[in-house]
RNA sequence: GCCCCCAUCGACUAGCGGUCCAGGUCGCGGCCCUUUCAAGGCUGAAGCACGGGUUCGAAUCCCGUUGGGGGCACCA
């Protein structure tokens, strides 16, 4: 039988990357056996919807590169459907009527077990088990009741979902039997925590989709670090293109036990990915990220300005930063320049008419000025640096001034000394 | 309180009875390279929660303890 999984959030709010997590061994797994992901928002909670909660669900999947096969479906557009078999379990004598809601009766002997891919033989003593609210009172069903159901209706292979829902699950088992649906494969992934062990969230830093695009991540390092966190394909490999990751994964290397979200690890990968990437595809994810982030500069100078920070930066949000003086004025601090009076002079005069105003030329001539003023290299560019890139972090100094030019690099040169006079 | 799940370096993990005085990656320390910052190379410290079993032999199997997490809604 073709596998077909699917993910199932609700609308409430923007993705979080733990639901990502999940989605993603999701997705993996059908893309790896050939199968089909599905994307069914449950939104038979009407209170608690948000409005463009939808939209951006399906954005930030979109970034991601996650792609369902066919239409996203809602649950509510089967309430009906849900609400009929209600009524039939109902008249069948496996549901009762509990003040206006509709109730299933569980049994009250033996128990409820299934092989969890992932955990292993998970048991439930049936006596344990709750009657489960099918229907409310005001007729709309429940997610107890509707989402086993339509994992029937839709024909899901494995239901892959956070381990929250192991207690839902036993109950979900025997609605399906008492309609005669074919129970799916279970597996039940760990949740992802923060660094205090804890439920990832705000605190801890970005959660949703959405905040780890603005912070400049790649959606590849954030698919490769993700599935990482509770898999690996063995235990040397990390660095995976998405193309790796698809054809290596398997549900029963997924972990069981929860793992908490590394930042700092994300960022090195993230630099790793970024590094990767051809000169021009950076470039390209750099313009796609500044417009994203009220950027307007031009493109074909993000272009240029790009090869320079490449292997400097780990996220994308740190251009700015780095190559923000290609793009606008800046302002030396004096302190920065102290004592570089000199040295700024000998560069002016050494880069005057210099030709061809390229790198080699321009290191050339540089330090050629510093050994006449018996500079040390690093004494000697450090004031040069802070002159013209206006901070003393910053890109390499010749290959910067070749692209600044002439003339802006010049009249940043004369700014400078004149304040460091 | 009741039910369920989890337990290898600070973190992510490999390990599925001997090849492990436990390997890789991030982070951390040191060295090298170097015009800054990175990147890169080399290198160091750091772990099988505890107690019982089973076995010739246990990080690996079983039981218990402790510690974490989840659930017990007419939420999903």
């Amino acid at each position: 039988m073709a596998v077909r999984v699917r993910m199932a959030p609700s609308p409430t709010g923007l993705l979080h990357i733990g639901n990502v997590r999940t989605a993603l061994f999701n997705w993996l797994y059908a893309r790896h056996e050939g199968g089909e992901f599905r994307l069914r928002i449950e939104n038979t909670d009407t209170s608690r919807e948000v409005a463009e909660a939808v939209d951006q669900i399906q954005d930030s999947l979109r970034w991601l590169g996650l792609d369902w096969d066919g239409p996203h479906t809602f649950q509510l557009d089967r309430m009906d459907d849900c609400r009929r078999v209600a009524d039939e379990l109902l008249s069948a004598g496996k549901a009762y009527e509990d003040e206006g809601a509709i109730r299933f009766r569980m049994p009250d002997e033996g128990a409820t077990a299934w092989d969890d891919v992932v955990r292993g033989r998970i048991e439930y003593p049936n006596e344990k088990l709750h009657d489960v609210v099918l229907a409310r009172s005001d007729g709309r069903p429940t997610y107890n009741f509707a989402s086993p159901l339509e994992d029937v209706w839709d024909g899901i292979t494995h239901v892959i979902r956070g381990d929250d829902h192991i207690p839902n699950t036993p109950g979900q088992i025997n609605i399906i039997r008492a309609i005669g649906g074919d129970v799916p494969v279970y597996g039940h992934v760990p949740m992802i925590n923060g660094a205090d062990g804890k439920p990832l969230s705000k605190r801890h830093g970005s959660v949703s989709v959405q905040d780890f695009r603005a912070d400049g991540y790649l959606p590849e390092a954030l698919l490769n670090f993700l599935a990482l966190l509770g898999w690996a394909p063995d235990g040397e490999t990390t660095i995976m293109s998405r193309e790796e990751l698809v054809d290596r994964f398997s549900l029963d290397r997924v972990s069981s036990s929860p793992a908490q979200f590394d930042y700092q690890k994300l960022d090195w990968m993230n630099g790793v990915h970024l590094r990767e990437l051809s000169p021009e595809e950076f470039a390209h994810r750099l313009v796609l990220w500044l417009g994203e982030n009220g950027y307007d500069w031009p493109a074909e100078l993000v272009a240029r300005t790009a090869p320079l920070v490449q292997e400097k930066i780990s996220r994308l949000a740190e251009f700015p930063g780095f190559a923000g003086f290609f793009f606008g004025d800046v302002e030396p601090g004096a302190a920065d320049l102290d004592g570089g009076g000199p040295m700024l002079a000998a560069a002016d005069e050494a880069l005057a008419s210099l030709e061809p105003f390229d790198a080699a030329a321009i290191e050339a001539a540089l330090r050629d000025a510093a050994d006449r003023l018996g500079l040390k290299p690093r004494q000697a560019f450090q004031p040069i640096r802070v002159a013209v890139t206006g901070s003393k972090v910053s890109p390499g100094l010749f290959e910067s001034i070749e692209l600044l030019g002439r003339e802006t690099t010049l009249s940043r040169l004369r700014a400078a000394a004149d304040a460091a006079a």
